[in-house]
DNA sequence: GTCTATAAGAAGATAGAC
DNA sequence: GTCTATCTTCTTATAGAC
């Protein structure tokens, strides 16, 4: 059962619950029955509310690509210059060895596959990348960044070095070097 | 089949095969069955090497980290300056589109989970980058990188930057995120 | 909306013949 | 070493009753 919502509806439940799979498993390691007793949903319920497995894994993946997009632009639209947002960014609080939720996807073979299971995934992670070297632009106009810099080279660098710090601390358990890659980039980035 | 290694026996196309799999599909993707038939080995044949998924597995992912380690210390080992060297190792010819066939596995939860199958991946990734930091501190040595570099962070925003921007790529399907981010770090770290 | 029944095929082996 | 038979459980549904 999807312990911490009793209260949402079925649909809900079985979105929700299929996030947490996807998140932990990917799509092909998600079953329609693990989703079903993981929200506390019985079969024909789940087939009632999704056409079936991509339906369903379609609806988890825009919300979790939604929610992506929010926490982003919640750290580097706020306040602070351009370097401390960045900053913000890359030190946001994160589930480290879970991995990014929409970043796993792209190791998953049917969701590459499949057009619309990608999509969300494309577009997220586009509009982060063209968030950051928004903001780098901001800084090199500032002057508060150096001059060589290429915004949408160092927002590439910015977001891979995210996703590549979460593949590294999957490998050793531990989150250090996630930490490690991140400070790394900000002694690169510093002013 | 595996096409490409006809002249192979069993063992070592059981081997080959499995590689494959596991770089496009993950572990959880694959299956025994698509293994043998990939192989060109029936089911008994396959049972009569190995003792089973796991086993076959095991025997693939250390020949892909070992393949890995031997590619990473051919660039990293070579001549030139540390910043040509480390350039080289980001620029070095990879089926971007593919990915990692060891960081791969870290997305996988199985691998994550069974500390044998964890054990290559996590090794070779350290040694790597074990071997870019040895590579960083030479050039901080020679004056050749800016001394307010530690070279065990930059080694892990460097692999991790690599990592990552095999996530971008699969994500928009196209290799150029990769090539951007890769540049963006060469900037960064240009002396 | 939710439940149970049914089903063809895959997953991951084991057993024993050849 | 390789092959076929057999087994249990899982996968991904569909059909129809309640």
């Amino acid at each position: 059962m999807y312990s911490a919502a009793m209260s949402m509806n079925t649909s809900e439940r079985l979105i929700e619950a299929t996030r947490e799979l996807l998140w932990e498993r990917g799509y092909v390691g998600t079953s329609p029955k693990a989703v079903q007793q993981a929200a506390g949903a019985g079969q024909g319920s789940m087939y009632h509310h999704f056409a079936g497995k991509q339906d369903l894994a379609l609806a988890a993946i825009r919300r979790s690509a939604e929610e992506l997009g929010a926490a982003a632009e919640a750290v580097l639209g706020g306040t602070g210059s351009a370097y401390a947002r960045i900053e913000a960014y890359l030190l946001r609080e994160r589930d480290v060895l879970r991995g990014c939720p929409v970043g796993r996807l792209t190791m998953d073979p049917e969701v590459i596959a499949d057009p619309e299971l990608r999509a969300p995934v494309e577009e997220v992670l586009g509009r982060v990348r063209a968030r950051i070297a928004e903001v780098v632009q901001e800084g090199l106009d500032s002057g508060e960044l150096s001059g060589g810099l290429d915004p949408e080279e160092i927002a590439a660098t910015v977001l891979a070095t995210v996703q590549g710090g979460y593949v590294l601390a999957r490998a050793t358990g531990s989150r250090a070097p996630f930490d490690t890659a991140v400070r790394g980039l900000l002694t690169l980035l510093a002013p």
